[in-house]
DNA sequence: AGCACGCCGACT
DNA sequence: GTCGGCGTGCTC
């Protein structure tokens, strides 16, 4: 048998040496080793022996086998966590298509910063006039190192560790005898940065009502028994949060720990507040806001014991808690569960996966939730909870109604405000309330178009138009580029071309223009800029200091306004005609929680729906609050054109700077695609009539934007019913023959 | 990070 | 010549 070797990441906390390192496995403990496993090994000339992760294993070395040292011990009464998350990044290069590097840096985010943990400082012992005698004799010396950092000690007599080293330049072989001689000494501090410090803890009882408590003895009964991934489906004002406290006393009382995700825009003081209101110090919050160091003592508290809850998005999925038991993900329909950069895994799945290993939970929850785990809930795959009433009585639900634009333009209005709207918003304002008026569109920013030929103005580097900005510059979202607005039409040469600013901006104007008396806020991105500009605008709105609130998705958020009592949605279907195959649930989606913004407390609310697609389903049943409606509609839609979550799909993007290349490269991949498209397992009984693992190819095709920054882009997409036969396909791609110029990124639906 | 190697100035 | 500190580079 030929000699196996293990890949290894060592436990030094230096950007030098993070990356894999071989060894060999000794004849003893073959068989013994596996992924995420601690283990011992001689490390750097002195061969000084250090700890280690396996990350993989193989039988051919890429590095001199000469050279190779052999693996020591395995680390036994290893805190096993480090090597459940490895173990994840591994099922996460499997499944999502990336190095295992890449995967390992997305896991363990805080490798690098482990050590301003223990921020260490080299303190003065003696007197600043010792030290000054000190400091003569190395000048005599000439020790020029010594007397660096000697001068430095008088001066201050503390001094942090990576000034030393790092601004001073004085290695540890140089302070080292003056540690010995008792001149100094190193001081570590462990000081963790609480973000929360000095809220107390109010124990708070709520009283459940009946949809609540079937819901938390249903989920607290599979915690206790097969801990199947649970889905929560409740209305906006339902009381979901009350539910996951509920189940997350449970699981900390049976000595365990909970992560609860929430899509980073919800991730609002009030919720948070909850939380720490009901559990008090042992909560802790990560946010994209926190300093990467204090996202590293958050997690140092999580991996300690300090803390049995951590609150954040996406990345807090990998808290590294000894004992997780539950993680709850609040909004699971959110994109932001998504991830953008490889490898581009999905929140939900990776959280069963981790939960699968801990022996945890998982509790999906929304008011809308995605076609795709509602699939699942009715497959049988997750529990399906439903709360179908408010938690406040008093409060009512919205009145809807639709109004159909293509009638306001036969009766001559051609304003995007119709009658019916125009009336409500005048008697909102009379009655001094207040009116949300949402947009319900993606690219915010206006672009400039020729009245002559009506052609945009494009980016030369990219398959976009290029959109203005606030300073009058036409910008380029995808590459950067950027110019002045041109005189002339570049491609007729007419000087008739103009912008048409922002959506929200021509809202504003049209507003103010109907109702000059009224206060109005904007929020795009443009009123946003600069830190807290988001919670500002919020505020000042909440305060009551504005009637009106113009905006885009960011206004229907999570965040509640008591005393808005219209909701206006200006055009529905504008997100319906992008965006691919999840364009419906999106609208869908928006509309509900747009609606689902009007009336929250005691006072009535009503909600204007205008659209050009009055009788699509997503705009019908978003007003008739009706999910089941939308739901049915949308997965026979999925499953007549075979798009997840019927089927799995699996898109490759090729790029390159060559066109003709990414497109030959594309080609020869559905070509060999092609001996996957037949039944797998031939012959068994499951494929009679029905190849559910027969892989169907779609393309090469260009890609919606299909030039990015003169890098040409086609896509590939692969569908089939089971898994398994897209991830033996991507195997193989991973294992072609590949033209250096053509690159290429996986993601899976 | 931490260790050894090799350069360079100081001193028997 | 040789001793020893200091900067540099490498670590499977």
């Amino acid at each position: 048998m030929s000699k196996q070797y293990v890949n290894v990441i060592v436990d030094i906390v230096h950007t030098a040496v993070d990356r894999v390192f071989q060894y060999e496995v000794p004849e003893e403990l073959l068989g013994k080793l596996s992924l995420g496993m601690k283990i011992r090994i001689p490390f750097g000339r002195g061969n000084t022996v250090r700890d280690g992760y396996i990350i993989g294993f193989t039988e051919k070395p890429d590095y001199d086998p000469e050279k190779i040292k052999q693996v020591q011990t395995v680390e036994e009464d290893a805190m096993p966590i480090e090597g459940q998350l490895i173990r994840l990044a591994a099922w996460m290069k499997e499944h999502y298509g990336s190095t295992m590097i890449q995967a390992l840096k997305t896991v363990l985010p805080m490798k690098k910063k482990m050590k301003p943990v223990q921020k260490k400082y080299l303190v003065r012992t003696v007197s600043q006039e010792a030290c000054g005698e000190l400091l003569a004799v190395y000048r005599k010396k000439k020790q020029k190192a010594r007397v660096r950092f000697l001068e430095a000690l008088m001066e201050d007599e503390v001094l942090p560790y990576e000034v030393v080293t790092q601004r001073l330049r004085v290695s540890p072989a140089s302070f080292r005898p003056f540690l010995e001689q008792g001149i100094c000494r190193l001081d570590t501090e462990e000081s963790y940065r609480n973000p929360v410090r000095g809220l107390l803890k109010k124990e708070q009882t709520f009283l459940l009502n009946e949809e609540q408590r079937a819901a938390v003895s249903g989920m607290t009964a599979s915690w206790d028994g097969k801990k199947e991934t649970c889905l929560l489906h409740g209305i906006t004002g339902s009381g979901k949060t009350e539910v996951y406290m509920e189940l997350i006393r449970h699981v900390i009382k049976n000595g365990r720990q909970a992560i609860v995700l929430i899509p980073e825009i919800a991730l609002t003081y009030q919720t948070v507040m909850r939380f720490y209101r009901q559990f008090g110090e042992r909560v802790s919050i990560v946010n994209s806001r926190l300093s990467a160091g204090e996202k590293s003592d958050q997690f140092e508290r999580a991996r300690t014991g300090r803390i049995d809850i951590m609150i954040g998005p996406r990345s807090a999925l990998f808290t590294p808690f000894p004992n997780l038991g539950l993680i709850i993900i609040d909004e699971e329909h959110e994109t932001a569960y998504k991830s953008e950069t490889v490898p581009k895994y999905h929140a939900i799945e990776t959280a069963i996966e981790r939960c699968r290993m801990a022996d945890a939970m998982v509790v999906l929850g929304s008011a809308t939730p995605s076609a795709s785990s509602y699939y699942k809930a009715q497959n049988g795959e997750y529990l399906l909870f439903q709360m179908r009433s408010r938690a406040k009585e008093e409060s009512v639900l919205p009145s809807v109604e639709i109004v159909d634009l293509r009638e306001e333009l036969k009766a001559g209005n051609r304003t995007i405000f119709s009658r019916r709207l125009k009336e409500l918003l005048k008697e909102t304002l009379e009655r001094k309330e207040q009116a949300l008026l949402f947009l319900n569109r993606r690219g915010y920013a206006g672009f400039i178009s020729c009245r002559s030929c009506g052609e945009a103005v494009k980016c030369p580097h990219c398959d976009v138009s290029l959109t203005q900005h606030w300073d009058g510059k036409l910008k380029c979202h995808y590459c950067g580029y950027e110019t002045e607005i041109p005189k002339f039409c570049p491609s007729c040469g007419s000087r008739y071309i103009a912008g048409f600013g922002t959506g929200t901006q021509k809202v504003e104007a049209m507003v103010s223009s109907m109702f000059p008396e009224a206060r109005i806020l904007r929020m795009d991105t443009d009123t946003t800029k600069g830190k807290g500009g988001h919670d500002a605008v919020l505020a000042a709105f909440a305060d009551g200091k504005a009637d009106i609130l113009v905006g885009t998705q960011m206004i229907v958020k999570g965040h509640d306004f008591p005393n808005v009592t219209l909701v206006g949605i200006l055009a529905a279907d504008l997100s319906l005609h992008s965006g691919g195959y999840e364009a419906g649930e999106r609208t869908f989606q928006l509309l509900t929680q747009a609606a689902g913004r009007a009336g929250r407390d005691k006072l009535p609310g009503q909600v204007v729906i205008q659209s050009y697609a009055p009788s699509h389903y997503s705009v019908e049943a978003a007003a008739s609050q009706d999910y089941e409606s939308f739901y049915w509609h949308e997965i026979l839609y999925r499953r007549l054109l075979h798009y997840p979550p019927v089927y799995r799909m699996m898109s490759l993007l090729f790029t390159s700077k060559e066109e003709t290349a990414a497109e030959r490269m594309a080609g020869k991949v559905k070509e060999m695609a092609g001996e996957f498209e037949g039944p797998l397992k031939a012959g068994t009984e499951e494929a009679e009539g029905q190849r559910h693992d027969a892989v169907e190819i779609i393309g090469p095709a260009k890609a919606a934007v299909s030039r990015i920054n003169d890098s040409y882009r086609y896509v590939l997409y692969a569908k089939c019913e089971e898994e398994q036969p897209l991830l033996a396909l991507k195997e193989k791609i991973e294992q072609m023959e590949w033209d250096r110029n053509v690159l290429y990124q996986f993601d899976m639906e």
